[in-house]
DNA sequence: CCCTGATTCGC
DNA sequence: GCGAATCAGG
């Protein structure tokens, strides 16, 4: 898969609805959330509630990722090298810090700017477009991007059936039931790990081989079995 | 264990 | 530009 400008811009909706990267890489499919992260950076889409952020600026550069292999302990110009140039990565953005303006003339009087910086509160609609406040003027949101409204489509969740959205790497893919009756889901269990199944539908799945003449009817497969044409 | 996002770096 | 591998916090 690639990135489409309909799959970048899926992206960037959700990612500012603030699904986490699994959940748009499930969206979208055929990418990992490993993709969805290094897309979004690339795109400029940053700063999102991260785990592993909460620190801020240790006196020791990060540690390198790698230890250079063998060589150049050389004062390598990596890609981090940029000390403070250009508009880099704003780390936290926010810090209005306005120049305390009156240094000398401490005069209470000067009630000009009330100094309020007011957060703008955004609210997020269906399809990831913003929301203004009524006297949030901001003239030229997009101009009529042609933002899809991206199909609300696990909304109804239907019982505690596991359904076909719910699969994961570890999730008992057997199947319970048959595609397209209302009841049709999926085992759900926690797999038998290396399997797509659980340990008991491993059990089905996998069938050791007995000998001839001892050979039993075979079990009930999933969607029953081989269609013979 | 599971999850999360951030970062690096070979391709 | 892409994303797997890795790191690191919850």
């Amino acid at each position: 898969m690639s990135w489409t400008d309909e799959r970048i811009d899926q992206l960037k909706s959700m990612w500012e609805k603030g699904l986490t990267a699994s959940q748009i890489a499930e969206e979208l499919g055929g990418v990992s959330r490993n993709a969805v992260i290094g897309k979004a950076h690339r795109l400029g889409l940053q700063s999102r509630p991260s785990p592993v952020k909460a620190n801020e600026a240790p006196k020791k550069a990060a540690a390198p990722r790698k230890p250079a292999p063998a060589a150049a302990p050389a004062p390598e110009t990596s890609r981090a090298a940029a000390p403070a140039a250009q508009p880099a990565a704003p780390r936290h953005a926010a810090a209005p810090a306005p120049a305390p303006a009156a240094p000398a003339a401490a005069d209470a009087a000067t009630p000009q700017q009330p100094a309020a910086p007011q957060p703008r509160i955004i609210s997020v609609g269906p399809g990831g477009f913003l929301r203004q406040g009524p006297g949030d003027q901001q003239a030229p949101i997009p101009p009529a991007p042609p933002r899809r409204l991206v199909p609300a489509k696990p909304s109804p969740e239907i019982a505690d059936k596991t359904s076909l959205l719910d699969l994961t790497e570890r999730i008992c893919k057997w199947p319970v039931g048959h595609p397209g009756e209302p009841d049709f889901h999926f085992c759900g269990e926690p797999v038998n790990p290396g399997f797509p199944y659980c340990v008991e539908h491993c059990g089905r799945a996998y069938q050791a081989q007995l000998p001839r003449g001892t050979r039993r009817p075979p079990p009930p497969l999933p969607f029953g079995g081989p269609r013979v044409r």
